[in-house]
DNA sequence: TTGACAACAGAACGCTCGTTCGGTAGTTTA
DNA sequence: TAAACTACCGAACGAGCGTTCTGTTGTCAA
């Protein structure tokens, strides 16, 4: 006989209208308002609904029983290279990875913190003007990694070197002179990562 | 002791514990719980700080009168390219910093998702084979912009460009041709930014 | 010393919240 | 064909919400 081992079923159009309203205003709904974004007449159906995106993880409540986001309510889809004939399924994690793009970015987020980018020195290195910088804060870094230096009271990216006077900074761009900073500089930290928006 | 200017006080103090909260829970908590949060013991003076934040622009309302994050909330110190004896100006500057990358790089998710780019092509606009694309998916897009489309089955990133024959794929690097498929080709959607980890 | 004012406390109130329970229509299962 | 299940609707209810109004206390300027 067949097991009833399936879970309830949750529809994704539910899902993803409340993460657009999220994005939008940032705080999870009441369950009247939610009634209305889902075009449903009955709070208890909500309440029904609700119960299954929590025991999915994609809602959860504050100790105060408030209901919150989730641990998986920020996952977004990574579609893969190969892709089946037509338009990807919107069905929720098929033949997708989910990931949260804070999670992928930061792992000490203590230590993080973002520089944006300013003119053209690293280009080469895939680094453009106006892109944030993801770095993890340290004194001192390996030869050959992208840092953000300070020179002359001034954040500037570029790539560690060695030469036989001491560290330079290279940058990624022939148009630039390697810089050699008298009495040296100082390291604010590695780069770990950039985010570029485009749009 | 410190002169009270003219305009209603807020309490730096409540807001960062407000925001501490938010970056927990990710959402705005009742009253009572602010009132616990702030150690005050009378909602009525909760109400009364929530009126001067509001007005600061760090606290704002949903259409459904639902007390959300102002457009200030988020406000943060963004580490700048000007920077002073070492450390960043504590003082906000014109800079923001966000409390998750998510936030800047996603504007609708249920339309947005993430491909892994493959290759090399598109070196020239900075995009890095391994990176993470944020797609915002549509079936259409103008000339100029930076599209994934789906070409024998698999995602490829190209600038999207007219000729005479019709729409046509264009590679940032200067070894790659232009891309005519026979037939033409599906848009599954446009670039809206990247995200790279570099660690 | 008084009086204005800012920073709270506390109670009272109407309204909205989320829960519960009972009902119905359509679809499977046996 | 009947029982079971799913997807909803609708009313009722008590608890908690945010507002308002009335104190109380401390500080400062006149």
């Amino acid at each position: 006989m067949a097991l009833n081992s399936q879970k309830p079923q949750l529809d994704p159009a539910y899902l993803e209208k409340l993460q657009d309203y999220y994005a939008e205003h940032k705080v999870i709904p009441s369950y009247s308002v939610l009634a209305t974004l889902w075009g449903i007449s009955a709070k208890s159906w909500v309440s029904e609904c609700v119960k299954r995106f929590e025991e999915a993880g994609f809602l959860d409540w504050t100790p105060d029983k408030q209901l919150k986001p989730g641990a998986r309510f920020f996952e977004r889809r990574l579609a893969d290279s190969a892709v089946q004939a037509g338009l990807p399924n919107p069905a929720i994690s098929d033949g997708y990875d989910l990931i949260t793009i804070d999670d992928y970015m930061v792992r000490v987020p203590s230590r993080t913190s973002l520089v944006r980018v300013k003119g053209d020195s690293m280009v080469d290195a895939g680094i453009l003007e106006g892109d944030l910088l993801v770095v993890e804060q340290q004194p001192n870094a390996n030869v050959g990694e992208i840092v953000v230096a300070i020179v002359n009271n001034e954040f500037t990216v570029k790539i560690l070197d060695r030469e036989k006077g001491g560290f330079v900074l290279k940058p990624a761009n022939k148009a630039y002179p390697v810089i050699r900073p008298r009495g040296g500089f100082e390291i604010f930290g590695v780069m770990a990562g950039l985010v570029r928006r485009t749009r």
